[in-house]
DNA sequence: ACATTAAATTCGA
DNA sequence: TCGAATTTAATGT
């Protein structure tokens, strides 16, 4: 309950430069996009905070506006299981909104975070009444599927190199997360914290990506050269 | 686990 | 408000 009244307390308004990299919004007609940027809130999410369920039932449409932010199972069943990573740019909780559920997922910080959340009655209304916003909508599940497809067979990777790059490049999709572009925030720690490997393993596999071109390391990120190699990499024969 | 290097923060003028 | 000094964070091995 504590970590609800916080986010309370730090929910503001957004500012004209986090509103310009919400993509959705420059979608809608001049007269929604008044009335939806009214309701928008914006608060900051400290690390191992969680994002999700600081209200019972599904209350927020959710997005990053910066950090990083991990989507994981709930450990009380069993085994910790993350299922993405969600970097600037993404928004999700679409689905639960939808069904009018509540969230079945635990959202958490993995580092200082700012998050957007648009009220889930202001969603629901523009379902209701903007055809840009639903093209949006069906499009980001599209894309979400294809993502999840992808998951499956990062699953049946073993090696831990090929982890690491398709992991990092689902987290460089340019229509999820447009936020993004070709430099990720992201330390070593967080992407083994995502990937589910140790830092030291990370580091060795991004190395060898850097040695064949496909990422530059950077102090505190990484930069993509060639995405596309980076989505197919399939481990060395041995 | 440890040594190195980069970045962020503090502090004194 | 500038920049040197110190502390904290990230990286490489």
């Amino acid at each position: 309950m504590a970590v609800r009244l916080q986010l309370r307390e730090r929910a503001r308004s957004p500012t004209p430069r986090e509103l310009a990299d919400i993509p959705w919004l420059g979608m809608l007609s001049d007269a929604d996009r008044l009335d939806v940027t009214s309701h928008l809130v914006v608060s900051t999410a400290e690390p191992g905070e969680r994002v999700c369920r600081f209200g019972r039932a599904s209350t927020f449409w959710f997005g990053v506006i910066d950090g990083m932010l991990k989507m994981s199972n709930d450990a009380a069943g069993g085994a910790q299981i993350t299922f993405t990573g969600l970097p600037p740019g993404a928004w999700f909780g679409e689905g639960t909104l939808l069904k009018r559920e509540v969230y079945r997922y635990n959202i958490e910080a993995l580092r200082r975070s700012t998050v957007a959340g648009l009220p889930s009655a202001v969603f629901n209304h523009l379902l209701d009444r903007s055809i840009p916003f639903n093209r949006f909508v069906v499009n980001q599940l599209n894309e979400r599927l294809g993502q999840f497809i992808a998951a499956r067979e990062i699953d049946r990777q073993n090696h831990p190199d090929a982890r690491v790059a398709r992991n990092l490049a689902a987290l460089f999709h340019p229509v999820l997360y447009p936020g993004v572009g070709q430099w990720l925030r992201i330390t070593q720690q967080e992407l083994g914290y995502l990937v589910g490997l140790s830092r030291q393993r990370v580091n060795q596999a991004l190395s060898a990506l850097q040695r064949d071109q496909m990422i530059r390391i950077e102090y505190g990120g990484v930069r993509v050269l060639d995405l596309d190699r980076l989505r197919q990499y399939a481990p060395p024969e041995t």
